[in-house]
DNA sequence: CTAAAAAGACTAACCAGTCAGTTTTAATAA
DNA sequence: TTATTAAAACTGACTGGTTAGTCTTTTTAG
């Protein structure tokens, strides 16, 4: 007999099923959220997750890896576009911002992720994949820079790495605790100044 | 009838419990550590804990608390010593770098406790305490040094002060997530140059 | 008609907090 | 100095509530 429902509708289950999660992990933490939670946002059984899904620590792990991938994908497309390393730098620290609201919410989970991650090795290797393809494009952007004469000569591409990443998940650390947006807004505008008046 | 034991030996269980929290929460984290955890690790019974604390959460509170008061009576006596306000953001930058490992542990839980503020009323109203002071502080000294002329007149205070933090909070962010001591350190003297390069 | 999928009551494990009984300490009495 | 006493502090088995995950039954799509 035919499968009961098609692979899209498989799919947009799941979907739907990460959103709810999403929507309960960032309001009230993953510990605090239960399944019972999740079902219940998403309008479906708590039997039915697991069909889906094997475990709660599932549902967080397939969450932040499509989010994972969906930001990838779309800001790899953008920058290819791009040929300016500047410009390039520019473009990744502002794109988030017509998404605050929901970058505010994926960051939220993000953070929880990355601290419950000292203890798990499965939730260490998807944050350092998602970190290192991260860093690596970074690190690429800057050597670019550097020999092209935007940036200025004596720069450490490895210092000047972690501090892009130190200052972008600082201010968004900053937004996920309460922070109005316009304000999140502006700060990202300034990281543009603080950046650029590193690097060249 | 006196009480069995003086307040200073009170005192010292009390901190010995919390320096039991402290271990516990940063390498498991607040969910994950049980008060079975924390008895185990401070050689105590549970049912005493009950005598210091109200709850697994009042545990929590007093931590956070005690870590704040403790670095910022230290941090001010240090600083009203120290005249420049450039001089002044150099060392509170590089202060924390001998205590690396405790600083460590410590902004693990304080970020932990951070994410659970959103629900939490108490919560926030602890770390607005301890953030109001540092924003204040920070302020004060970057609004002098522009008046001195040691800072850029055109610099906005509070983007400065945001950016500040933001960067700051970063770095331990990723020192957090299993960065060795040797980059972060690296990374807090990168930071100087950063916020200078941004400010002067 | 059949097999996948949904439902939701149920279970087993876990854990914060309690409590009744025990030990310790220091003030006081002998 | 030593014994007595009583409150304070300690102990750990226990409880009540919670929740992840299961299982049996029911529904649905093709």
């Amino acid at each position: 007999m035919a499968p009961r429902i098609s692979e899209e509708a498989k799919k947009a289950r799941r979907d739907h099923l990460l959103e709810a999660a999403l929507e309960c992990f960032s309001s009230k933490g993953y510990y605090a959220s239960t399944v019972d939670d999740i079902v219940r946002y998403a309008n479906l059984s708590k039997g039915s997750v697991y069909n889906y899904f094997e475990s709660k620590e599932d549902i967080f792990i397939h969450l932040l890896e499509k989010k994972r991938t969906e930001s990838m994908e779309h800001l790899k497309e953008k920058l290819d576009k791009i040929d300016s390393p500047t410009k390039k730098l520019q473009h990744w620290i502002h794109e988030d911002i017509p998404y605050s609201l929901n970058k505010k919410k994926f960051m939220r989970v993000h953070i929880e992720f990355w601290l419950y991650s000292a203890d798990s090795p499965k939730l260490k290797e998807i944050l350092s994949k998602r970190f290192d393809t991260m860093v690596d494009m970074t690190i690429a952007i800057i050597t670019d820079g550097k020999k092209r004469g935007e940036f200025r000569q004596d720069l450490d591409v490895e210092q000047a790495t972690a501090m892009f990443w130190s200052l972008h998940d600082g201010i968004w650390l900053h937004a996920v605790i309460g922070y109005d947006v316009k304000k999140l807004e502006s700060h990202i505008r300034e990281m543009e100044n603080v950046f650029m008046a590193y690097i060249q």
